[in-house]
DNA sequence: ATGAAAGCGCTAACAT
DNA sequence: ATGTTAGCGCTTTCAT
């Protein structure tokens, strides 16, 4: 039960710990015979070398720490699944941390591991920190010598690599969409307008409707608390049955299914009378019927890309302080709650 | 940037280490005034006790391992929430790997994990270990030390504690609901036949039949293969045109979509004319129309008892190789895929 | 009240 | 070819 170490080895063939180190290590200053016998020893006892005996020495531990907002999320899901990918690929472990959305819990946990416990961290902010816009604890750990790559919700003023979507293109892109296919009564539903993600695809929303000539009305963009996606069916109905809309476009996928039954209680023929379009990674969108067109996100490959820079940046041994912003761009997947857009 | 060690304040205020480390765990050995004058100064500097000089000291890391099969599915999600949540209560920080239903990563993961990195760990089987009944590598781990909590897909041969769920009792209760509300034609669609669980189920829906006085009829049983949830609708039509059905139990919530879908499209009234209940935790259940009625499975509290069970086994003095089976049942969640059941 | 020294398991520079 | 030693950062026993 007591595990072998490198002292009963040594022990056991009566040589020293530096003999079979070196032989476990395959050097060439120990003879053929003594490295075999060691090494065969070894492999039969199943020896490992101990993990924290040589994270101490090197000072790394191969570990990265991911810190997400929410598991339950399927896009940080998936981003989860793009560095796992990449950190096994390099032999790296993880180390998964959730905030729950609270800064306190993001802070205490970047705390928490700035001790040696991982080499960097990848990390997406909790809604709390960018809203308070509070970012020191991210600057300490930074200067504690541990390097953060962000994504999807990352603090611009802070010196690290970032991986972001496109969310302003996206959101331009869909409106096009659906200017194109005819639908030019375009509301945009947003949960998340307190964010910078929001923002941009607000923005990109703009912008479309201005690439398009259509006026903006201002009863179109609606906003609604992400807290209870229950409730966004109630919350839409009215402010379906008084506005005259023929397209959504929303910023999640609960909001767009919501939108898409209240539209067709509502007597609406998706895609023909009315269109929708989503923000979206997710399984909701190739369940629902009519099933979702999305502006899809490509989470596991920012996720990849995160595990990458983050990588690079752990294994260069010139301390080169650049940072980049890598943009991963988003495609709109067409699905049945849009009308196809031929190109002309 | 270089981290402050013990010893940089050994040397700052002249002292030895180990006055150092006593002060710091403020023992009672050291005078008030140092301690003070020490404590202040590690807290201004924010020093950080380094984690794996620790954990080679105390031979234990604090850290649990998880490994499951398969991040983006949200039962697996659920369940790492209610780990991470008790871990973190309770000090612990959590590894987390998947082994993507693969034997050999399972294997690999579990051997990399067993050289002290993680003190313990938790896990649902990979499909093909299951599948295989290779579990040599399970017995290794815990012969070098290391606890194994099971959850879901459980070795019932191995020696460790294990959280499942009321799979057979689910099912006979699903029947009985269908039964009870007029359904008496119920199929059974498993995408989860080859697996321990899935077999559970299966009988359950048998004993259920037997319990409902319902004869067996074996074209009701319909086995998919999980792979590609695309092609259930497909699978599914030309069965439900030739079959006489008006209810279907499904292992899990795609098919159970499908099945929805391919019903109505065939022109059957949900839930009046064909009721649908599926095995499920998921979103999907609760975004679909009609909302699903689903056998729930409370993946958070099975991780959660997980936790604890591990938490405990390593915190516990006494080397008690006592295991334990925790059954978590699973509850019917009425939406509107079913005819509502009054108790008479 | 403070310090010296050993040890956790390993590597590597430096003997021999 | 093999061994000795110091050291990674910390705790703890045993001096002083």
């Amino acid at each position: 039960m007591k595990k072998l170490t490198i002292k009963d080895i040594a022990n056991h063939f009566g040589v020293s710990i530096s003999t079979v180190s070196k032989a476990l290590n395959d050097s060439y200053e120990i003879s053929v015979s003594t490295k075999e016998k060691i090494q065969k020893f070894a492999k039969e006892k199943n020896y490992k070398p101990n993990f924290n005996a040589l994270s101490l020495k090197n000072r790394k531990t191969k570990i990265i720490g991911i810190l997400i907002p929410n598991m339950l999320n399927y896009f940080f899901a998936q981003v989860f699944k793009g560095v796992e990918k990449v950190a096994n690929e390099k032999g790296y472990k993880i180390i998964s941390c959730i905030s729950n959305e609270s800064l306190e819990k993001e802070a205490e946990t970047l705390e928490m591991l700035s001790n040696g416990s991982i080499d960097g961290v990848i990390l997406s902010m909790a809604e709390e920190t960018e809203v308070k816009n509070e970012y020191t604890h991210f600057k300490n750990t930074i200067n504690d010598g541990i390097p953060i790559v962000m994504f999807d919700r990352v603090a611009e003023s802070i010196p690290c690599d970032k991986i972001i979507t496109n969310d302003f293109d996206g959101a331009v892109n869909a409106v096009q969409h659906l200017s194109k296919t005819g639908h030019k009564k375009i509301a945009f539903i947003s949960t998340l307008s307190h964010l910078n993600v929001g923002r941009l695809r607000h923005q990109g929303y703009l912008k479309g409707l201005e690439k398009e000539n259509i006026a903006l009305n201002i009863d179109y963009i609606i906003n609604i608390k992400e807290d209870d996606y229950k409730e966004y069916e109630n919350v839409l109905t009215p402010i379906f049955e008084k506005l005259d809309i023929d397209a959504v476009i929303a910023t999640d996928e609960s909001s767009a299914i919501a939108a898409m039954k209240v539209a067709i209680r509502q007597g609406y023929k998706v895609p023909d009378d009315f269109s929708v379009i989503a923000f979206s990674n997710g399984i909701l969108a190739r369940h629902s019927s009519p099933k979702l067109t999305t502006v899809s996100q490509h989470g596991e490959q920012m996720g990849a890309t995160a595990a990458e820079f983050l990588i690079n940046k752990l294994e260069s041994t010139n301390a080169e302080e650049t940072t980049e912003t890598i943009v991963i761009k988003t495609d709109i997947v067409e699905r049945k709650s849009t009308k196809p857009l031929f190109l002309n």
